[in-house]
DNA sequence: AGCACGCCGACT
DNA sequence: GTCGGCGTGCTC
């Protein structure tokens, strides 16, 4: 006789809600946590999962759970407390937190796939195989059954696409018989995985250098003690950290674990995906990010959560990969400000690694050229393991850097004369350039010479950009484009001018100067087709000389050999930026641009333009180095209780209406004042300050006015005392006029 | 977020 | 008189 479980669950919805919902579980199944379920909500139903259960609740009437919609659980109970850790930490809806851990095809009711298994039927071995003599075929698959259960991924390789109509044909004759198991994801790795590729990864080993030997035997030696403190990896440009990864892990490999490996931008998964498959051609290896269709995606999961796959590289959504038996993590350029989701659910994906590596006690291993200054900070508050790969592997140098003042040179396009001469140099050394300007389209600003008038978004009242190629102005921030308009609105004058340049302009001026050299821009606009941005990667990889100019897209994780000079365009902006974290950001990215150069044997060269040669950050760079440096911004960040000393939230208002808007978070913000003075031990020491409500930097976005109130407190636990205060304010004042608030916990931006 | 309810302006 | 605008409130 089957039992009813009655009891009641508590369940997250997918909803902007701050809390869980309870139902009545009068299902004959009994409930498990971790799976999907069908709720009523309202008068509709919806999709929910299930995260207690055995409740004690105290909401009058319940109603009750419609259906069950998985047999085994989603997420086990260490992936759920992360979640709900992340939840309480970044101030963000639970349901909207859990649902986001899933593959998008399992966020509403449909069912986890399954895989039907066939073999031949006990009919099928008694009978006389003389039966089937008139169709081959029939019996040449009866045969491949009665010696091997298959799936459908099977049969479609050994019997061809024909497959189906043959297994008709024998189940209408009791021949065969058919079973149903959930999918691991395994035949699906099988059919996605090219032979082919397993073969021609004939590994080549690499001889690791006396260095990264050294770091490979801390790593493991680290990774094997209980308990294991975050190893940081600090390996200078080009010296074959990838390779310190491969051999650090092959002991959790050997172990039966699985790894997961997060990179900051897709555009990094090939190449990685690559090393790891040539390396453990034996190992299932996958990627996980947003390139990949909804299916791949979801059979990429099931495979890490079933844990068939060994190995998951994936973005930082991956960080929230359900796996049977993680064995450790890898951050690679742990730094790397991508890591921060900037958008609905604001988390830092490198320390929700941390998180989860300490709450599974298993090791992580963060990877930098330029460590991040919460990592540095870590080693010397927290423990972290400090490794250090100082050079590169065979007789190749570091490049030469130095600055070039722009005051005393005559700029053409803002590149100087000087610059131009070495450029030119080392074309005719038959080598290749690049050079490094963060800024699309032509020029960041058009404008009337005779009035004064300039080309302005009227969305977000900031400068639109010219773009000569697709002959328009366009806004950065917004997307808003407008056709140029051959005479000024304002007075009419035809003499329209840029001011400033964009990888644009001086591509353009880089072909006039070299006509007999290739010139490739790499930026979004010009690669924005698919495959397009492998194209031009391919002509680099050639090697002949060629003049590179690019954004930051161009600084990530690329070896282009015969690389010997490098110019940076365009960092007098950053030098005085308002940011604190802007010096930070300036040197990582002048030292990952540099490392470009010279990763062959030729030693490279960097020239940094700057009409700011006497600045103290860039004359750090060049004589102590990137730690050094870096650890001197820290000490300065420990003066103004900066984090990581201090830590930060930002919470934003945006409104149709400016004054809407501000007083929305005036109010909010006098409520916080007054609750602080409540608290006098936390006023009397300045533990907590607020700053705002101000107008964003970007103040208006897209015809939104934004404002933010910035909370600074020495202490992460009394800064999360204030906001949750502050979320239930925020949750109890009016939404009017369409006004749109969000925590940002540990914001890396102020726009 | 959705979805319903409710209260005001301009339509057949 | 009613259609529909969106401000408000709630979801077990």
């Amino acid at each position: 006789m089957a039992k009813k479980h009655n009891q009641v669950v508590r369940v997250a919805i997918q909803r902007p809600l701050y809390k869980l919902l309870d139902y009545t579980w009068d299902l004959l199944t009994p409930p498990d946590i971790g799976c999907r379920i069908k709720v009523p909500l309202g008068n509709t139903q919806i999709t929910a999962i299930i995260v207690e259960t055995n409740v004690e609740s105290n909401v009058a009437q319940l109603k009750s759970v419609i259906s069950c919609i998985d047999s085994q659980p989603l997420f086990d109970e260490h992936m759920l407390s992360i979640l709900k850790w992340a939840s309480r930490y970044y101030f963000y809806p639970i349901g909207e937190v859990l649902f986001h851990a899933l593959p998008v095809a399992l966020r509403k009711e449909r069912q986890l796939p399954k895989l039907s298994l066939w073999s031949a039927s006990a009919y099928a071995h008694d009978l006389d195989d003389s039966e089937l003599k008139r169709s081959p075929k029939q019996y040449a698959l009866l045969q491949l059954l009665k010696a091997k259960e298959c799936d459908q991924h099977e049969l479609r390789k050994a019997i061809g696409n024909n497959w189906k109509n043959l297994l008709r044909q024998l189940e209408k004759k009791k021949l065969i018989s058919r079973r149903e198991v959930n999918d691991t994801g395994l035949s699906y790795w099988q059919e996605a995985h090219n032979q082919k590729d397993a073969e021609t990864l004939a590994k080549h080993p690499i001889q690791l250098t006396q260095e990264q030997q050294r770091c490979v035997t801390a790593i493991r030696d680290a990774f094997q003690k209980k308990n294991c403190k975050p190893v940081l990896l600090h390996g200078i440009t080009g010296s074959g950290k990838t390779e310190v990864y491969l051999r650090s892990i092959e002991p959790t490999i050997e172990a039966g674990k699985q790894v997961l490996v997060l990179v900051p931008e897709i555009g990094l998964t090939p190449q990685l995906l690559f090393r790891f498959k040539e390396h453990f051609p034996q190992l299932k290896i996958v990627s996980l990010h947003s390139g990949l269709n909804p299916k791949q995606r979801l059979q990429n999961w099931l495979g890490a959560k079933s844990g068939i796959i060994d190995i998951v590289i994936g973005t930082r959504s991956a960080v929230f990969t359900q796996m049977k038996k993680l064995g450790a993590i890898i951050i690679d350029e742990e730094h790397d400000p991508s890591f921060k989701q900037q958008e609905g659910f604001l988390y830092q994906g490198r320390d929700v690694a941390i998180k989860r590596a300490h709450q599974l006690a298993i090791p992580i291993l963060l990877g930098s050229a330029t460590p991040s200054l919460e990592s540095l900070y870590n080693i010397e508050q927290q423990g972290y393991l400090y490794l250090r790969l100082g050079n590169r592997p065979g007789k190749r140098l570091l490049p030469q850097m130095s600055i070039q003042d722009t005051r005393q040179l005559t700029l053409e396009a803002g590149i100087s004369s000087l610059l131009m001469k070495e450029i030119r140099q080392h074309i005719e050394n038959n080598q290749q350039v690049m050079l490094f300007l963060n800024r699309r389209g032509f020029a960041p600003v058009l404008m009337c010479p005779s009035c004064g008038w300039h080309a302005v978004c009227h969305q977000c009242d900031i400068g639109m950009t010219y773009h000569a190629t697709a002959r328009k102005i366009i806004c950065h921030h917004c997307g808003l484009e407008e056709k140029v308009k051959p005479v000024c609105p304002d007075c009419g004058s035809n003499r329209l001018t840029t001011q400033g340049q964009g990888t644009e302009r001086i591509e353009q001026v880089l072909m006039t100067h070299f006509p007999h050299t290739p010139v490739i821009r790499i930026d979004r606009d010009s690669t924005s087709r698919k495959g397009s941005l492998e194209k031009k990667l391919e002509i680099v990889q050639a090697g002949d000389p060629v003049i590179l100019i690019g954004t930051q897209m161009l600084t990530k994780g690329h070896d282009f050999p015969n690389l010997t000079l490098v110019g940076i365009l365009d960092i007098d902006q950053s030098l005085f930026s308002m940011d604190f974290r802007a010096q930070e950001r300036l040197a990582q990215q002048i030292i990952q641009v540099a490392g470009r150069a010279g990763r062959g044997d030729i030693k490279g060269r960097v020239v940094l333009q700057s009409s700011q040669p006497e600045h103290p950050l860039l004359l750090n760079i060049l004589s102590l180095g990137y730690y050094q440096t870096a650890l001197n911004i820290l000490n300065e960040r420990k003066l103004w209780s900066y984090p990581p000393y201090g830590a930060q939230a930002l919470i934003r208002v945006s409104c149709n209406r400016a004054e809407a808007g501000y007083n929305f978070l005036s109010k909010l913000q006098e409520a916080l004042r007054g609750f602080s003075m409540q608290r006098e031990e936390y006023q009397e020491q300045n533990q907590i300050t607020l700053l705002g409500p101000i107008p964003s930097p970007l103040a208006k976005k897209a015809n939104r006015y934004r404002f933010q109130l910035l909370l600074s407190a020495t202490q992460r636990g009394i800064l999360h005392y204030f906001l949750r205060e502050a979320l239930v304010l925020l949750l109890s004042y009016k939404k009017t006029g369409g006004i749109r608030w969000a925590i940002d916990v540990d914001p890396s931006d102020f726009l």
